[in-house]
DNA sequence: TGGAAAACCTAACGCTTGTTAGGTATAGTC
DNA sequence: GACTATACCTAACAAGCGTTAGGTTTTCCA
């Protein structure tokens, strides 16, 4: 049977990198081909060797940022400790995917998948699939039966993700706005 | 002196309408001039008889957007009534302007200033401009002294703004999800 | 009713875009 | 050391983009 082994000279990688960088910074819609391709050494036309299209690039990217976010959160929702500080653990892993680690989680905040209508779907998918894993933190919470969890989740995770808007690296680290936002929830000091 | 006095068939209302709404459903970046001519029943050159650049008329929208929610929101800060039951107000008006009334209000959310970074420094200060305003509601709240009050409105704001990504009309009112995430933060009924 | 500005059309420019067909060198396997 | 799939380059295509110069019609005012 013929040998399908991958060579050591493969750029696939840079090309990822680059796309997420250039995705994360500028948007999807204005970043090329050939900058992506400049940025990973390479020329435009090489890059359909590992993509059938842009779009694809993007759903690669996209999922690479999904499943970061993920492990993260994972993590942070093994670790032992009361609900509510296993909540502000997972917003703080949350928000350090999203504003710090790497450009793969940010792209996943920035890109919408309704800019991208032939893969707008296969994004949202993979979006709702992190956000289940997210709601599972919430679930946990001790409330009143009559609280309103799908309020409490989507109010939460819709100020994290907004904070790439205002955020500045330097100011405030993602660990203290974590802790404020799910204080302000919890309500010991209101 | 000559008459500079405007004609009744000026077609730049239709091409404001037409622009905000391709802005809003599609984005900026993806709409093209023949795209807002189209839809205002003209030529795409035609546009730049009120507009130098495309740039330009993204601000106009944009600024129009600002204005019409700053509208809104200055009329809910009017009104008399309790702080917490003002904000409640507040952030209705908000959501209503960013949800249900036009395209105009959604594209002030949708479109990030930095994805056009030619007029990316006016359209951060027309947001800005409003965020001050409502920055307005959450000063007047009776809160103990060390609470942070910076930290509750980012949290507030990101997470109306972001409903715009979960929200579909028909199922919650605008001003059913202000009351729920108002009294999230109020916790009353935590 | 004449004149002038307002509002738009026509036609095209130069450029960039995503994408492709076909050729080439390199690396790993037998 | 021949062979083959891998990984990329070359060169170009058609289509769409924002924008512009110059001409044409329409509306308003005096």
């Amino acid at each position: 049977m013929p040998a399908a082994a991958p060579r050591a000279d493969n750029r696939l990688p840079l090309v990822l990198d680059a796309a997420a960088r250039l995705f994360r910074e500028r948007g999807y819609a204005v970043t090329s081909m050939r900058d992506i391709a400049a940025d990973s050494g390479m020329l435009a036309g090489s890059l359909y060797y590992h993509f059938a299209s842009k779009e694809d690039l993007l759903v690669a990217v996209y999922a690479e940022g999904v499943k970061r976010i993920t492990a993260a959160v994972e993590e942070a929702l093994r670790a032992p400790g009361e609900p509510w500080e296993r909540l502000e653990r997972v917003c703080a892993a949350h928000l350090s995917a999203l504003l710090d680690d790497s450009d793969y989680g940010q792209v996943v905040i920035r890109v919408r998948p309704d800019d991208v209508p032939d893969v707008a779907r296969r994004l949202a998918e993979l979006r709702n699939g992190y956000e289940r894993l997210f709601a599972r933190a919430v679930d946990a919470l001790p409330l009143a039966r009559k609280a309103d969890r799908r309020a409490l989740r989507l109010m939460l995770l819709g100020a994290l993700n907004w904070s790439q808007t205002w955020y500045r690296s330097g100011q405030d680290s993602p660990a203290a706005i974590a802790r404020r936002f799910v204080r302000l929830l919890h309500g010991s000091t209101l």
